[in-house]
Formats: C-alpha cells, sequence, structure tokens
RNA sequence: CGCGGGGUGGAGCAGUCUGGUUAGCUCGGAUGGCUCAUAACCAUCAGGUCGUAGGUUCGAAUCCUACCCCCGCAACCA
C-alpha cells in the first residue's frame, strides 16, 4: 500500500475556552494540508479533544453536569474554532469515544511487558484531589491557595510505564533523524533534557482518587492517567487497531505541538510506539507561543487573546495572515491589537487588495472587461517552495509579498493609464496595454495560486474575478479598512 | 560555572556557520511624484559606535576571550 500523508495536532483539553496556541496548530496543519493538497497529494488532518481527568469531572460536577454531558457541551467550543478558522481537518476524535477507549485499553496490554507497578509519592491537596509539583508548592508556600490547607505528602499505588528502558532508542531516532524534530534548537533542547535518560511515566491512579478516566484492563481499582489516553489518540483516530486502513496513514508525517508539550511528543510518545513496535512519527514541528506586547498571555493578567473575536472582527483570512506571517512559524511570536491592525490596513488593505482592486479597474475601464490572454506568471518561486518544505510558513508568505510589491512597482513603472490616453488613434498602442494588463493579471493569479495555503479565500476570490478572461466586478471593496482597536489616521487630519 | 535562545537605526527582523563593495528588508517619520486604485501606489531622504571591553587579521556585525543584559526551560504541566 501506498504511504499517505497524515498530520496531526495536539488535541486541548476541553476544560476552558479556546486560546491562540490551539488556534496556531491548526493553522499550521491547515497550512501544509492545503499545500500538498495543491500539489495533489492525499491528506489526513487530525483534530481532537481531550475529555477526561479529573479537572473535567470537578467542572462537570460544579456544573451540575455528569462529565459526558458536560464534554459533549464543551467540545464544541473547539469544534466552534477550528470551523470558523477554515481548517480543512478529515478527522474529528474524542477521547471519549468508545473506539478510542477500547483501542487505548489494547494499547495498554499491548506494553504490559514495560508496564510495572509501583508507588507514587508526592505533594497533595486532599481539596484538590491532586498532586501537584514540587516548584507549585513552593511558590504558593507549602499551601493550597485554593482550600488555604497545607499539601500532605502521601503515597499511592500506580502503574508505572518504562519509558526509561526505550532511552537509546529515543535518542537514536532523533538523533539519526528518524524522528525529525524542528526546529533544529528544540532538538538540542529536548536533547539535553534526557541526556540522563527517559524517565519513567506514571501511567495510572487509583480508581478513589480519578474516576474519569479509561479504566485499566484488569484491573478495576485503576483508572489510566493522561498521557497515555491523550497521545494514543494520533493512532485511534485512524482506526488502529482494528480498522482498516490505518497502515496507509502511519506515520504521520508531521505532527504540530507547541514547545510546552514537545517533551511528551519526543520522549514518551515515541517510547510508546516503540513498545507497540510502531514507526516514529517523521517530523515534528514544534511552534512557539504567542505572546502580547512581550508578555506571556494568562488569564490573571487579563491579556488573553480570544481568536474567535479576531476572527469575527476582520475575517478569517486576516486572522490566517497575521498568525501565518508576522508569528515565526518555529519561534515564539508577539501580537498587539496595533501591530494585527496595522499589518492588516497596510498589507492586506494597501498592498493586495489595492492591487487587484487597480488590475481589475484599468481593465473594466479601458476594455470593458476583456483581458485577452492570461500569461502564466513568471515569477520565480524557488524560495517559496523551500521555505513551505523547511516548515518555514512565514518565510513563505513574505515572498508572496515581494511579488505584490512587484507587481505595483511594475504598474507604475509602465504606467497604463498613459498608454490608455492613446488607444483610441493607435492600435499599437491598444495591443500594448492589452499586453500589460495581461501580464498583471497573470501575475496576480500567481500570487492566488501561491496565497491558496495561507488565505483561501482571497486567493479564491482572486480567481474567480480574474480567471475566466472577463474580469468580474468585484463586490464591493477587495480588504475594507477597519480601524477597531487603533485610531483612524485620516479622522485625525479631517 | 544547570540547559537553550537572543541583544543590529523609533518598532519588528535578515545578514554571523563559509570575515571583504556605501550593514539589507518591512512598518513607522519627512519630502517629492502619479492619478488606474481602498486618503491607496511609486521614488527619494533622515535615522544604526551591529550589547560592552579586549584580541586575531590588510580587513570583523561576522572568528577568539571575558563580561553585562533580556527571554524561555529545569520533568508527570492535558
Amino acid at each position: 500500500m501506498e504511504k499517505k500523508l497524515y498530520i496531526t495536532t495536539a488535541i486541548p483539553y476541553v476544560n476552558g475556552t479556546p486560546h491562540i496556541g490551539n488556534a496556531l496548530d491548526y493553522l499550521l496543519a491547515d497550512i501544509w494540508t492545503r499545500y500538498q493538497k495543491q500539489n495533489d497529494r492525499e491528506v489526513r488532518f487530525q483534530v481532537g479533544t481531550d475529555e477526561h481527568g479529573n479537572k473535567i469531572a470537578a467542572k462537570a460536577a460544579e456544573a451540575g453536569l455528569d462529565p459526558q454531558t458536560y464534554t459533549n457541551q464543551m467540545y464544541t467550543n473547539f469544534e466552534l474554532l477550528m470551523q470558523k478558522m477554515g481548517a480543512s481537518y478529515t478527522d474529528f476524535i474524542r477521547t471519549t469515544d468508545p473506539h478510542h477507549i477500547g483501542a487505548v485499553q489494547f494499547i495498554w496490554q499491548t506494553l504490559l511487558p514495560y508496564i510495572y507497578k509501583g508507588t507514587y509519592e508526592g505533594l497533595y491537596c486532599a481539596g484538590c484531589e491532586a498532586f501537584i509539583t514540587a516548584k507549585e508548592a513552593t511558590n504558593n508556600g507549602g499551601v493550597c491557595p485554593d482550600h488555604k490547607a497545607p499539601y500532605q505528602t502521601i503515597s499511592e499505588d500506580n502503574y508505572y510505564f518504562k519509558a526509561s528502558a526505550l532511552t537509546d532508542r529515543v535518542k537514536e531516532a532523533i538523533n539519526s533523524g528518524q524522528m525529525q524534530i524542528v526546529p533544529e534548537f528544540r532538538k538540542k533542547e529536548f536533547l539535553e533534557l534526557i541526556k540522563d535518560g527517559l524517565q519513567d511515566v506514571s501511567i495510572s491512579r487509583p480508581k478513589k482518587n480519578l474516576s474519569w478516566g479509561v479504566p485499566v484492563p484488569g484491573d478495576s481499582e485503576q483508572v489510566m492517567y493522561v498521557w497515555l489516553d491523550a497521545l494514543a489518540n494520533y493512532l485511534t483516530v485512524l482506526g488502529f487497531p482494528d480498522r482498516q486502513g490505518w497502515r496507509v496513514y502511519w506515520p504521520a508525517d508531521i505532527q504540530v505541538v507547541g514547545k510546552d508539550i514537545l517533551r511528551f511528543h519526543a520522549g514518551l510518545w515515541p517510547a510508546m510506539l516503540l513498545g507497540l513496535g510502531l514507526e516514529l512519527p517523521k517530523k515534528l514541528l514544534v511552534h512557539g507561543h504567542v505572546n502580547v506586547g512581550g508578555v506571556k498571555m494568562s488569564k490573571s493578567i487579563g491579556n488573553v487573546v480570544d481568536p474567535i473575536q479576531v476572527i469575527d472582527e476582520y475575517g478569517v483570512d486576516a486572522f490566517r495572515y497575521f498568525f501565518s506571517r508576522h508569528i515565526p512559524t518555529l519561534d515564539d511570536g508577539d501580537f498587539t491589537w496595533d501591530k494585527f491592525e496595522n499589518a492588516y490596513n497596510t498589507e492586506l488593505v494597501n498592498d493586495l487588495g489595492n492591487v487587484v482592486q487597480r488590475v481589475a479597474s484599468m481593465i473594466t475601464r479601458y476594455q470593458a472587461g476583456v483581458i485577452g490572454h492570461i500569461p502564466q506568471g513568471e515569477h520565480d518561486m524557488g524560495t517559496y517552495h523551500e521555505s513551505m518544505d523547511n516548515l518555514e510558513f512565514d518565510k513563505a508568505i513574505d515572498e508572496v509579498w515581494l511579488m505584490v510589491r512587484s507587481l505595483n512597482q511594475y504598474i507604475e513603472h509602465i504606467k497604463p493609464w498613459e498608454i490608455a490616453k492613446n488607444i483610441k488613434t493607435d492600435t499599437e498602442a491598444e495591443s500594448h496595454l492589452n499586453e500589460v494588463l495581461a501580464y498583471a493579471v497573470g501575475a496576480l493569479l500567481q500570487i492566488g495560486d501561491l496565497l491558496v495555503p495561507f488565505l483561501p479565500d482571497t486567493a479564491a476570490k482572486i480567481h474567480h474575478i480574474f480567471e475566466t478572461g472577463v474580469v468580474i466586478p468585484i463586490d464591493g471593496v477587495f480588504f475594507p479598512r477597519v480601524y477597531i482597536h487603533t485610531t483612524d489616521p485620516r479622522v485625525k487630519k479631517a
């Protein structure tokens, strides 16, 4: 069977609302997917939600709901974001899906040679019914801020996954590039982190402490804990192990993850796969975090940016534009309304929107909308494709704007409006003008092609306007100028 | 000496590996041009001791040494 392409995104915990980090996952995966499809590749694109765990159960109880009813309501928040973003996903998995649960239990059983029972000891808050990290305890002065009670040191029986035994093989896979970590500095960072070996991971909890999860096969007292359940989704969504076809897609070509969860995807996850005797994902695309004015987004500071708000105010392509071009694909980025609105108004409106409009308008005015023979755009796109292949999407889209810019320069240089003054009396001028405008259209169509992965709606509009050979009049303004969060400079001058 | 990333005109970045024309690009600012276009577009100009101090070299943002500053991470966080 021929291997088909497969890309995954991290599944967010439904205990909350979608944030910009989730959006970034979907956006990057979607850009890649559309790019591959444009090149006639078949792609499966997974998204989903993580729905087990104590925090979910607690939230549900708070709302007076059982956990399943609660997650049934909550997961739609994420679905809504994906749809608003135009994410062209093919599979949506919820960890509460019956097939997933069964498949995770199968995985557990297959991994039994690597599973042993041990005792977990740590700081615990009875009020929260949760273990907390030593660091967190220190930060809180050893007292739970919610329950005003000092943490206790307690121990409980857990099953452990012997990731340590697979350390060498995981390291080897990373070093050899069998499982590539992009960008390179994340690979270095991670290898440094595990230089003393992978740690065994606690993968279950006593049922009395964790009721909402996948039951451990053969031990009714234990429930699976977080990561084993969550990571397995990348396989189970394909139908692993019992449904046909998953082998056509596994191993994943790209797994998109945020830098905060790299360690799970580069450590525990490949160890699990090795334990299962499966191939490792080919690439982990590790993106950074989005800061606001140089500061981390956090609820307590109150600077959280809601991706849905951005889309509702400016449109999906404006959102996709900013986050693909101005947030570096492989590093941290910075968002402010100022930056966003400036990029929108200068680059989408003034550069791209305007050039589309002026070309369409000239053809309509001088040639009654008839374009004639459209030559192929001839801009060299080597850098664009190279950047796409290197997963540096920000650089690829930069390249498109270079074209927009040079098209504006070309128009300014040729001055079609000057030529147009003579077309009534001079047939040479008439054909020259036709040639010039057709060339401009060719360039715009090429720009449209290159924008397909990034701004699908805009690309479709550009094609719609020009591709028939007769300009279809633009409905309204291509990208309307917007001043919601900043001051309109025109108002000042008036 | 914990690990990693970074410090380049007002802002954001490229250039550093493989030293060598006037340190490049976008935004912002100023001036001029144009009128097809969304007060858009195009051109020109202003603005940088390339974190600091030494060193190597005919020549350093680029190589070496020391130091200063900023950011992220430091393991069960879904």
